[in-house]
RNA sequence: GCCCCCGUAGCUCAGUGGAUAGAGCGACCGCCUCCUAAGCGGUAGGUCGUCGGUUCAACUCCGGCCGGGGGCGCCA
């Protein structure tokens, strides 16, 4: 709808060129929005305040004469201008009839939009999410960006974008090292042995678990006695340097046990948290298109090319033993190692490699979706691509800010390698998935949300979740009693009623109705999630209002049709809306 | 010290240059003999942190302060 009166006022303003105006308009300037205020019309303009200075009129008179040359419409039943130039559009009766029967014939299509006509224009993205360590369960924070990602990545497809989706796995690092150690001193206690855990050591409930399946699996056979474990190594904090201990602690387990079955420790331990993750998140309706390993990157030699490339270009140098990439030539604060003076590579050195290799696989548009303590990240990674011959820009960063639990006003601690943690199968098995998503998805993800736990489980009128699900359900309540009472729908009698829908209320669904699509746009270009979550609250309020303004709406023969119509549309709208959120859309509540 | 996010109603937050700044919750007052009251209507509540700048127009853009959160490793 919005498009339609668009192109009528640039077909307007592109025929006063040479007359009113000197030159065509630059781009970005010919846009209409949604008027506010209902006394405004139905959409608002502002091009002939912004035209005014280089026709060299009155913003009014360039306002009358667009609004001469504008061609004639059956949307548009009336113009005017108001305040100090603006064009104020007002729809016809048929132009929201036209909107009701796209929305009845498109069904679960309506809103989306593909091919050149689209936003997205058939663009690919890559919108990597989560990519969380599979060295423990998924926790709040996680969630959060599940959440937001699965549905961007839904949004962003209904658009028109050519969306993937992916996981990166950190499993080549000396994070799963750690794990393996910590499962393995688990389960040197589950065979009776007493030692300290190390202070960096993971020390969920989780690696217990992850020791007794390798008790289960390897029975005794990779027991020492405590004694021989600790053997000279260095003390741990607080008296040493945890880092350190722990790194001999890796030495001696793949020294006593053999590096074959400490690689069998870890394989086991990653397994069974990547398939822990994997399942939490599917229960979350979260998936991916592919989950991508850093060992396979490695494995591929994908580093090597990306490091090959740098130098090639010269942005390494070597300094104290480490091979460096000379950053701040391209915008970072300071330099970074890529190789360090062990021979390690940095997790930066993949990162970089996985984001080239990202764009060779032909995205042209990468949206990585992170922690908000993530974000000095950013500046690095673009000057790698920026270093490696990609425009930095493809590459887009959205940073989710921090969850807060509270629990009855009372906000509940939490913390990583604690062992007290919240995890995202506890939040959603104790408020239910739909009220997860939904909360999750209610704030900007660039602000800090607070969650509240009694809230989100509440079944009364202050929780927001159920307020939209039961305007749906109540459309499937009427139908219902539509049924009883043995009558039927009758769609093509109802949508050619469209006109008799002129009450304010009815006017205020249609209204709120057919600015669905113009939200899926919005939110996509915000990247923001939440404006779809507003608007339909907004859809479900003015159904409601319409709900109990009108006596019954299967009660009249005479507009019952077109009753039904509208109602059904916007079952059929936030149906549409609630899928892209994740949300489940119940017939009865 | 440097970098990022934030500051809007009592609380939680929408509003990325337009017309009289909005919503939910909380508070107060009303509405069920009929399609689900998990609903609806009404009232009260604001110098948009602050000072300056940009322009026809600033909650919105720019700069300085004040306040809150986060980040600055040869960790990931």
């Amino acid at each position: 709808m919005k498009t339609e009166i668009e192109q009528l006022l640039a077909s307007a303003v592109t025929a006063l060129v040479g007359s009113a105006l000197p030159a065509p308009p630059p781009p970005g300037t010919l846009t209409v929005e949604r008027a506010r205020d209902l006394q405004h019309g139905d959409f608002a303009t502002n091009a002939a305040l912004r035209l005014a200075k280089t026709a060299g009129c009155r913003p009014r008179e360039l306002a009358q004469k667009i609004i001469d040359a504008l061609p004639p419409s059956p949307l548009v039943a009336r113009t005017e201008i108001a305040g100090a130039g603006f064009i104020n559009f007002f729809l016809t009766p048929d132009a929201y009839g036209r909107e009701l029967a796209a929305i009845h014939e498109r069904a679960e299509r309506y809103g989306r939009t593909e091919g050149d006509g689209s936003l997205g224009r058939g663009e690919r993205v890559l919108l990597e999410f989560v990519s969380a360590n599979p060295t423990g369960p998924l926790h709040v924070g996680h969630g959060r960006q599940a959440a937001y990602g699965a549905t961007l990545a839904n949004i962003l497809a209904a658009v028109g974008f050519d969306v993937s989706r992916e996981y990166y796995i950190n499993d080549a690092g000396r994070q799963v090292d750690i794990l393996a150690v910590s499962a393995w001193v688990r389960y040197l206690e589950a065979c009776g042995e007493t030692l300290p855990f190390p202070e960096n050591g993971y020390r969920g409930d989780y690696v217990r678990a992850l020791a007794q399946e390798i008790l289960a699996a390897e029975g005794e056979a990779l027991r020492h006695p405590a004694a021989t474990v600790l053997a000279g190594l260095p003390p741990d904090a607080p008296a040493g340097d945890k880092e350190v201990y722990i790194d001999a602690l890796i030495a001696r387990a793949r020294e006593l046990i053999g590096a074959d079955a400490f690689g069998r420790v870890l394989e086991r331990s990653l397994a069974q948290m990547l398939a822990d993750i994997r399942d939490d998140l599917g229960q979350f309706g979260v998936t991916f298109g592919r989950w991508y390993s850093e060992r396979a990157l490695e494995q591929s030699g994908a580093i090597d090319r990306a490091l090959a490339r740098l130098q090639r270009q010269s942005h390494l140098y070597s300094k104290d033993g480490a091979t460096w990439f000379r950053a701040t030539d391209l915008g970072d604060e300071k330099d970074r190692v890529v190789v360090r003076e062990n021979g390690q590579r940095t997790y930066f050195a993949s990162d970089i490699a996985y984001h080239l290799e990202k764009r060779e696989r032909g995205f042209q548009r990468l949206i990585d979706i992170l922690g908000a303590d993530h974000h000095g990240y950013v500046a690095r990674v673009r000057a790698g691509l920026t270093a490696m011959g990609e425009p930095g820009d493809c590459l887009e960063v959205d940073l989710i800010q921090f969850v807060s639990l509270f629990r009855g006003g009372e906000k509940v601690p939490m913390g990583k390698r604690e062992a007290q943690f919240v995890t995202l199968r506890q939040l959603r098995e104790e408020v239910g998935n739909d009220a997860c998503r939904f909360f999750y998805l209610m704030r900007s993800h660039e602000q800090p949300l607070d969650f509240d736990l009694e809230l989100a489980k509440s079944r009364t009128n202050e929780n927001p979740v159920y307020y939209i699900q039961y305007a749906h359900a109540r459309v499937a309540s009427v139908m219902k009693q539509l049924a009883a009472r043995g009558l039927s729908f009758d769609r093509a009698e109802g949508l050619a009623g469209a006109p008799l829908l002129i009450g304010p209320h009815e006017q205020a669904v249609l209204g709120s109705l057919v600015r669905y699509p113009e939200v899926l746009e919005q939110a996509a270009l915000n990247r923001g999630p939440h404006v779809l979550v507003h608007y339909l609250r907004d859809l479900a309020n003015t159904f409601h209002t319409y709900y109990n303004a009108e006596q019954f709406i299967v009660g009249d023969s005479g507009t019952r049709n077109a009753r039904l119509a509208l109602v059904l549309g916007v079952q059929q709208v936030i149906r549409n809306g609630l899928a892209l959120l994740g949300v489940s859309a119940p017939e009865s509540m």
